[in-house]
DNA sequence: ACAGCCATGTAACTCGTTACATGATTAC
DNA sequence: GTAATCATGTAACGAGTTACATGGCTGT
């Protein structure tokens, strides 16, 4: 029915089904500790924004008045998202990699900021792996099939695999670029 | 010194630094091939108000006058390239993953739906597989340690592993998805 | 009392997109 | 001759950001 909206306001309402109602600042946490590993962490005023725009749409609804606002999604918001879920193809994923942009041109650069660069994003993605662990591991309990995680849990088990193969990638990247200018004297 | 351009003009700069002159249309070509696997695509318009912006500051040049324009980048514009990859940090990748954000809420659409785009999400790495590999393929002969495309290459098959290993997770996370609900008789 | 977190919002701005418009050159 | 590709741009718009402003509540 009243479709088109932007992708981060399904995001954001698909964080409102899993049975709690939430205030926009918690709404933020909860995206800061979920979305923001394959989506986006909205900023606080968009999430204000958003919130405002779906209750325009019914698609959510405050629980009480003044501040300390709850918002709990509506059965008309489910709806909506799930025909939004099974009615539009979800596209590729768009990625916005600014390592793998600047080693593209990395013969421009002095080849210890290429290194230093890659050794600095494997010392990052440990730290997005313990955060993104600690995700999952809150959510041990209530992952098996059938049970309120189980997709999320899906999700971080991906997300894991997917820092683990940058952080290796990364390594045999810097690897490569060592062997590279040793053997100029044959 | 005159830095904080947005990176999709560095970006651009930097598919300038292989040596060649190109018009705006080619560039966005250039583009479509390498930049789109791990930056984005920019809109045809949005090269050539990029084009005049990196004019006006110096950073490229165009060589001849008229249509069928051609531009260069200056030496200004490569040490400016320089100074932003040694003097600014490259920052996190911001991932903006479709499929897994519908999989975090999959329990709000039927699970044919959800299974359906997973094997979507497998054509559609298969075909950017392909298109990379043939990318990857150019660049053979001229990729060795110190040669043009050396790092292009390093690029390239870090972005070939990375589609072969979503590819893999796409795949785990079906057969996981079966597991699931056949169990519920015990 | 002061810091830090909880809570909500507005205003200005930038990036980048889509839609539109125009016309030259090349291929069949 | 006509379709596709090459080539260049303008205008309107939307999503999302940063900066700013406000104030309550909690712990020390």
């Amino acid at each position: 029915m009243g479709q088109e909206l932007p992708v981060t306001s399904y995001a954001l309402l698909g964080l409102l089904t899993f049975g709690d109602e939430l205030t926009g600042y918690e709404l933020k946490q909860r995206a800061d500790i979920t979305l923001r590993f394959y989506w986006v962490s909205p900023a606080m005023s968009q999430v204000y924004t958003e919130l405002r725009r779906l209750t325009d749409a019914g698609l959510v609804e405050p629980t009480a008045e003044g501040r300390g606002q709850r918002y709990r999604i509506t059965e008309r918001g489910r709806r909506e998202l799930k025909d939004w879920m099974d009615g539009t193809p979800a596209g590729f994923p768009v990625l916005k990699h600014p390592v793998l942009l600047r080693l593209l041109m990395g013969h421009v650069a002095d080849p210890a900021t290429i290194k230093a660069m890659l050794r600095e994003y494997v010392d990052e993605l440990t730290t997005a792996l313990a955060d993104l662990d600690e995700v999952r591991e809150s959510l041990r309990g209530a992952d098996a099939p059938g049970e309120a995680f189980r997709h999320p849990s899906l999700v971080a088990d991906w997300g894991l695999a997917y820092f683990e193969s940058e952080a290796r990638l990364a390594r045999e990247t810097l690897a490569r670029l060592d062997e590279g200018p040793l053997d100029k004297d044959l």
